[in-house]
DNA sequence: ACCTGAACACCGTTCAAGT
DNA sequence: ACCTGAACACCGTTCAAGT
């Protein structure tokens, strides 16, 4: 995986673009936890001490990273459609695409955010809402619980990978008194659609209230 | 806070309560990331490799360690009210602990769970559902929307440090056309409340659909 | 100016000892 | 049986070099 090597020249081969692209690649591939500098600069055949001369430090590159990923938001739904369903294609796009990039979310949790797209994605909420009759108070409450719905399933994917669920399953179903009705019960359950069967029913309820 | 010296005797003076329980001590003051094999034997006055005689590794002292908190977790609401009030009632009290034990919601992420205490939690809901006249297939779908509302709020809560407030309130405004809406819109905000607000739309619209 | 190497203070964990 | 010490393979990061 090295893709440039440190002993033709010794001016510099390194920038800051190429080391986020580094990062990345190694987040996307071990994930967050396997992301270290020391990884980084192997995968660029540098010294460890390089990255630091393109990023402050491990911080600054995960939120560097952080950054890279929002650029590839999915656009906001222009026209078209009622508000609601506007608002619940927005939410499950930015769901399906960070879902693809479940590393992202490990860091989000840290307290981090992207701006500025989510700033843009919070305002057109805002608009949504108005157009629903909601006012900006209402419309960031709405917000935040849209987002902590999307943030929960999201948290929650890292579970299902396929080798765990077998299980948890288990585990589930051997701590009740009946675990016959809860593998049942489980059995054709898909987080998918129960997702966006709920970010329809949250979206409809918040505004109709 | 080494709360046992290991000069007295030789033979045994840790077991695996005990180091459990000095796990627990130093999750709760340092979060996971704080967290290390050395440092709970630290706590103990003792040498790193002692704690291996009483949890196999790491991960097992983890999993000990939410189990321990599973112990806390508030009972389920017996009759009275609505089967609406008893849903609300439940996860605003199993939000209200986690958010009381922050550091086990990044555990909760890495995909475990505690089992038998969310089996509980699980059949419970299946039950209040049944008698709103909903089969398990659809008390399980809701069961999963519910948890996600609720791993989201916890998710987010590092973010809402007061030290943090104020600079990602700053990145939001500057992020967007209109700062001055955006302050505005989120001054009032409080995560407890619209978090609260929020559960008793989905469960109701739950209960509705 | 940019990269490197050695070094420091940390990790989890194994293995061979001590009592 | 239980605890300890040295050791190994990792971290992030600092600092003094090299070109």
């Amino acid at each position: 995986m090295v893709t440039r090597a440190s002993s033709s020249g010794r001016r510099q081969f390194l920038t800051r673009r190429i080391v986020v692209a580094a990062g990345r690649r190694v987040a996307e591939s071990e994930g967050v936890g396997g992301l270290t500098i020391r990884r980084v600069a192997a995968e660029l055949g540098a010294a460890p001490m390089a990255i630091y001369r393109h990023v402050k430090d491990k911080q600054e590159l995960i939120l560097a990273l952080l950054d890279d990923v929002a650029q590839g938001l999915p656009p906001l739904p222009a026209e078209g459609g009622t508000p609601q369903e506007r608002i619940v294609g927005a939410f499950a796009a930015v769901d399906a695409y960070l879902a693809r990039h479940v590393w992202v979310v490990e860091i989000l949790r840290q307290g981090e955010l992207f701006a500025p797209r989510a700033a843009a994605l919070f305002v057109w909420t805002l608009d949504q809402f108005a157009e629903l009759g909601k006012d900006d108070r209402q419309g960031t409450d709405a917000y935040a619980q849209l987002w902590w719905y999307v943030l929960g399933h999201l948290s929650y994917l890292p579970g299902v990978a396929p080798e765990r669920r077998a299980a948890r399953m288990e585990l589930l179903a051997s701590s009740v008194g009946d675990p016959g009705r809860v593998r049942e019960a489980v059995r054709s359950f898909g987080h998918e659609t129960a997702f966006l069967n709920g970010l329809r029913t949250l979206v409809d309820a918040l505004a109709a209230r």
